[in-house]
DNA sequence: GGCCGACTCGCCGTTTTCGGACATCGATGC
DNA sequence: GCATCGATGTCCGAAAACGGCGAGTCGGCC
């Protein structure tokens, strides 16, 4: 019989502190405390700072702007269409935004552009799975779960560190829009 | 089916590069190089210098004074009003002037001023149908796609060459305006 | 008084912008 | 099943802005 206890931690970040869940197979949850997704760990959950430590320093990277890419054993739970969402949302480079239309042809469902936008705000895994790189065609940012301001914030970052300016001068002609 | 490629070719002018476009109907557009219409050749377009010889030829004989009206075929492309306005253009005679005003009455509506200056504006074969011989009712000239240096050079063009003054000296008492 | 320039406002086709109405497809709840 | 709801996108029509203008008004200036 494997192990099936689930672990949870809290870590602070620049856009507020956000709680880790995983189990024995991998990163199952990052939520927002503020977020819309919020909720209170389950009564079985044994909160553990060891056992999310693997999550949490590839994160305090990301946040410092040392790191691109995670690697991180992965274990969201979702429905067939959603985990080729998400799977999907991996590929998506650091630094670049996609529309979810485009998103919804590569998952080979053109015309499941909504649908795209109902799993991406399903996204049991924000920041890891980067759905904050999805805008609207029109080049709107349109929702986030953690809120437009942190979506804002994390594109900005990419934005910021992809450039190379790590002192977060404002970019030269480079307005938010809409 | 008919044969739908479109031809470009440029032609050196004394008031700079033309470029010159034009399908089997007949010639459809002429922009002036550093004009405020110019763009970049589609890249499905074809050049040919042959395809527009019979363009060229008309154009580099107005410009050298012996030819005050053209015969080709044109097909220029715009709203059945603005065909309304380009067509009347072609019945300005050589060396004359006529006022904003005076063409909307010409073609039926004297209240559509400004909408015939827009039109105007929009001429896609300059200097094929004078849009320069338009001014102002007080006789200022107002604007011109091709700028107003070149405006002004094209009336006194065809000034000289009206008054028989093949050799361009400044005519007696005959200032510029404005 | 007569002339000129700056300004205002009406005119009208075109272009651009904006907003609402649908189509579309999983997920969810009954 | 069936109806409903989204972190959308496209289309269509209405409304507003925009010109290569002109006529009328109002103050200044000789």
């Amino acid at each position: 019989m494997t192990d099936e206890t689930i672990h949870y931690d809290e870590l602070p970040t620049p856009i507020g502190r956000l709680l880790l869940v995983a189990d024995a197979q991998g990163l199952r949850e990052v939520w927002f405390e503020n977020g819309r997704h919020r909720r209170a760990p389950a009564p079985s959950w044994v909160r553990s700072r060891a056992a999310l430590a693997f999550a949490r320093t590839q994160l305090e990277e990301y946040f410092a702007g040392t790191r691109q890419a995670f690697e991180l054993p992965l274990h969201p739970v979702g429905t067939p269409f959603q985990l080729a969402v998400w799977a999907e949302l991996a590929r998506i480079p650091y630094g670049a935004t996609v529309s979810y239309a485009e998103l919804a042809r590569r998952i080979g469902q053109p015309q499941a552009v909504r649908a795209v936008g109902a799993a991406n705000g399903r996204n049991p895994l924000p920041i890891v799975l980067p759905c904050h790189r999805v805008i609207g065609s029109d080049g709107s940012l349109t929702g986030f779960g953690g809120g437009l301001p942190t979506k804002r914030f994390l594109l900005a970052l990419e934005d910021r560190v992809a450039r190379g300016d790590l002192f977060g001068l404002p970019a030269a002609g480079g307005g938010t829009r809409r």
